[in-house]
Order: structure tokens, then C-alpha cells, then sequence
DNA sequence: CGCTGCATTGATGAGTGTCAAAATTGGTGG
DNA sequence: CCACCAATTTTGACACTCATCAATGCAGCG
């Protein structure tokens, strides 16, 4: 049974930017269906080149590139509004795989609208280079955490990020959200070995910053938090999203 | 004396994909101006909302993340045929600096006209999201190489990824190129000290994988420093550029 | 109830960072 | 053409963060 994008879950949330109607309309044309995936399913692979492009709506999953040795480098989490398959989409290879890591419903989309796709909506095709744009950012951000900070500092930076994200997106209450990641993909995002992840997070607890267990993330003082992350606390903006 | 876009020297170079005469057409109309600047000359600033944006036409620059620790973080080095000022032309800001590290000439467009951009020539539009898809490809392959690979590696993986770049863009001459970075710019584009930094080219003069000395880098048997740095090696594609 | 995956803990050492100083290079002015 | 200065490269000694190895505990599950 598919969602009509008219009751897009998305644009029910404030974080996002409200889609007119006749961009609603557009998109409706645009989708071919949805997926729904259990935790650990493959949504792209790394070097395919996809047909199909997808918008999660609902779940949480992560971006990996894997490398010739077997290590993997978590490159990003995916949350809710996040568009999947650029890489597919225009250079016609995935850089990296895409796993789901909760259950996951997606938005699916054909890659071979993609192009009549920006010729008959600027609009919307601003938005996919905005959100381009934004993971170019991100992925700087990311880049410098791992070059530059302690690994106490990476950790933190990343609970902050993961924690604000939630947060934008409704997923916190009380001051926990629910992390359905494991140490290890949090080890693999920042260069770290899964004991010295697990070590400097117990060191966060210990210092209440931030309390990781049973797969519930806990956050009492987020800017305490941001400041032994080196950060600056930013408000979210609105996101447009596919 | 600003060349005209039918002479656009970008356009001669068969590494890139050949604008239509009418796209030129249309570029000439977009761009405001032409930028010549010096080694060293910051360009666009971290945190600025630039009125500006450039194509680098000629000469090598780095983009650099700055932090609050007075660390920073090299996020690429630019050639050219790049594109600079994506995020403040969508996001409003940039979440890096760029600064040239050679002379440099620059193409230069007037941020307000952007989105008339977009509206007006999706196939151009489709052409800046190709470069941003292929620069979050590009991040994601740093990340993996900054977090998972030793310094040896990580060394090995940017001076294939440079000569590459510098290959397709006809700047090698007898497996030597320019290079007008300095180690440091290297250490912190990989996250490594300088000093480390210094003795790893070293290891890597030793073992004749790479020699680079007085701005020059040469390397003889490219797949075997490829192998070093366990990267394949792939044939560069025709880029867009703007 | 024995798997299997994940979290946790302790011991040890390698890979890098840090500190300090010398050597080299390039630029500038007398 | 030489003297001087700043930036960069190079080297050696030492310290420490973090990776690796190895076990144990713990929970979910067929």
C-alpha cells in the first residue's frame, strides 16, 4: 500500500520545507512505489549503477564505502528525508553502499526520469543540488573531525550531529533518542577501533555528557557536550527534501 | 582583458566535455568577469556569503577547513575546471576557504543570477549537480583513506589521486608535474603531522614510488605506487564544468 | 540451552604526534 | 654579489594516543 506523496509523511514535519501542491502533484508522477526493508538489508551497493533512487521516509540507515582490505569507512548516518542514489543518478555509480539499519520505509523514484526531472522542475532540481550541496558540507565537517580531532572529541562531535539531527526530526523525547547503531559503525565513521570507541564512551558517561545504551542515546547538556567536541552549536535549517 | 567563453581555454581541453555553442553562448552571458590572483590569496572565505562565484580557468589552489582549535583541515586541492562556490551559491555560506597556491585565473559569476541559472538551462544545472555528486564521490574516497589507511597509504593515495588529476588536465611532462603545495598543505589534507608527513615522502623517494622535491613530483611506475596505496587505478572521465 | 553478535575490560606495543634544532631554499635589500 | 630573514624541509629523540590481541560477560534467538 503506498503513501499518495499528498500524505507524505515528510512534509508533515517542520524541519523540512513545505512542498507546494503542484510540486506535490509532480512527484507523485515521479514515484514509482516504495520499499520497505528489514535492519541489515542493502539498499544500493557500492559500484552499481541503480535504476532506482529512493527518499527515506522513515527509519535510519548508513552510508559505507568499503575498501580492497575489508575495512569499511562508515561515510555518513542516513535519517528520514535523506535522498538516496545521487551518485547513481548522475555519474551512474554508487561511491558507496546504503544499509539500512532499522526498518526503513523509502520512496522509490526511476533513474531514467532523472533528466526530464531537472528539465521540467528548476524548482525541484535546486533542491537536489541544495541537499548535494549540504552533504558536501557535512562530508568537510566530517573530514576535519577525523583529521584533526581526539578521538573524545571526534565521539562527541559525532553524538552532537546524531543528536541534533533527532532532534530536527522529532526523534527526541526527554532528552534521549533512540540509536539503532551498533559501536562498531560508529568506530568505522570516525577512524577509531571499536575498544577505543567503546572506551571513550565510557569516558563520556562517566563525565555525564552523553549515556549510550540499550541502543538509547541520552543527552542531558548538549552544549557541555558540543564544547569537549570543539563545535559550535548551530540551529538546523529547513531542508528541502525529493 | 577578459577572454571571451568561445575562447574559454577550459573548452580546448579534451578532459573536459565540449559545451554546445549555444551553452557558450549562454555563459558569456552569466559570467560577470574575469580573476587573476596570486599565490596565497584567499578567494572565498569559510563562513562567508559571497556574491561570487568562480571556475578556477587556470592554476592550482586548496580549499581549507578552518577550526576553532586554530587547526585546519585541508578539504581538496583545486584545478582547474573546478567549480568554486557551490555552498555559498546554494547554502548561503561556505563551510570552507579556498586560497590560491599559484597564480591563478578565475571565471567569475554573480551569485544573484543562479537561480535564473537553474531555470534557465537545466542541462547546465544538470552539469554543477554532476560536479557535486562527483565531489561527495571524492570526499567519501578521503574519508575512507583518512580513517582507514596508515600514512604510508593515505601518502601513496593522494599523490596517485594529484598525478592523475594533473595527467588528465595535461600537466604531466615526462612523469613530472608541478606541484605548488607545500608538505604541510599534505599533512593536513591527510590528517598526519608534518614532521610524519616529511618522513613518510621520504620512505616513499626510498622505495623510487615517488620523488617529489623542489615543486615537482615525479612518479615512474604510477600502479605500482597504486598499490602501495591500495586504490585502483580507473580512467579519469570527461568532466562538465560551468 | 548452546549459538552468535555485541559490549566490556585489561595488557601490550606500534604508529604517529610532539619537541627541538639544523639544513636548505628563496626572496630582499644593501 | 653577498648578507640576512622567513619559510620550508629534514633529522633525531622521546612521549603518548590509539590499535591490537585476548578474554569475559551478556542478551537475543532458534
Amino acid at each position: 500500500m503506498t503513501t499518495l506523496c499528498k500524505y507524505c509523511p515528510l512534509n508533515r514535519k517542520d524541519s523540512f520545507q513545505k512542498l507546494s501542491k503542484e510540486a506535490i502533484d509532480y512527484m507523485q508522477k515521479f514515484k514509482v512505489g516504495e520499499l520497505a526493508v528489514d535492519p541489515g538489508t542493502p539498499i544500493l551497493m557500492q559500484g552499481s549503477n541503480a535504476p532506482q533512487l529512493f527518499t527515506a521516509l522513515s527509519g535510519m540507515g548508513i552510508r559505507e564505502r568499503h575498501l580492497a582490505t575489508g575495512e569499511k569507512q562508515v561515510i555518513n548516518f542516513v535519517f528520514p528525508g535523506d535522498f538516496i542514489g545521487l551518485q547513481a543518478g548522475l555519474l551512474g555509480e554508487m561511491g558507496h553502499s546504503v544499509e539500512a539499519r532499522t526498518q526503513m520505509r523509502l520512496c522509490v523514484f526511476n533513474r531514467s526520469e532523472f533528466y526530464t526531472f531537472f528539465k521540467n522542475h528548476p524548482e525541484r532540481a535546486f533542491d537536489l543540488t541544495w541537499l548535494a550541496a549540504m552533504e558536501e558540507h557535512f562530508l568537510g565537517e566530517t573530514l576535519a573531525t577525523i583529521g584533526q580531532r581526539s578521538a573524545l572529541q571526534a565521539i562527541a562531535w559525532a553524538m552532537v550531529k546524531i543528536f541534533q539531527r533527532g532532534s530536527a526530526l522529532g526523534m527526541v523525547h526527554n532528552n534521549t533518542m533512540e540509536l539503532p547503531y551498533t559501536q562498531r559503525d560508529v568506530a568505522d565513521a570516525l577512524g577509531l577501533s571499536l575498544v577505543h570507541t567503546n572506551k571513550t564512551l565510557g569516558k563520556l558517561k562517566d563525565r555525564q555528557l552523553a549515556s549510550w545504551s540499550d541502543r538509547s542515546l541520552q543527552i542531558n547538556d548538549l552544549q557541555a557536550l558540543a564544547d569537549v567536541a570543539v563545535t559550535e552549536l548551530r540551529p538546523a535549517r529547513k531542508r528541502p527534501f525529493i
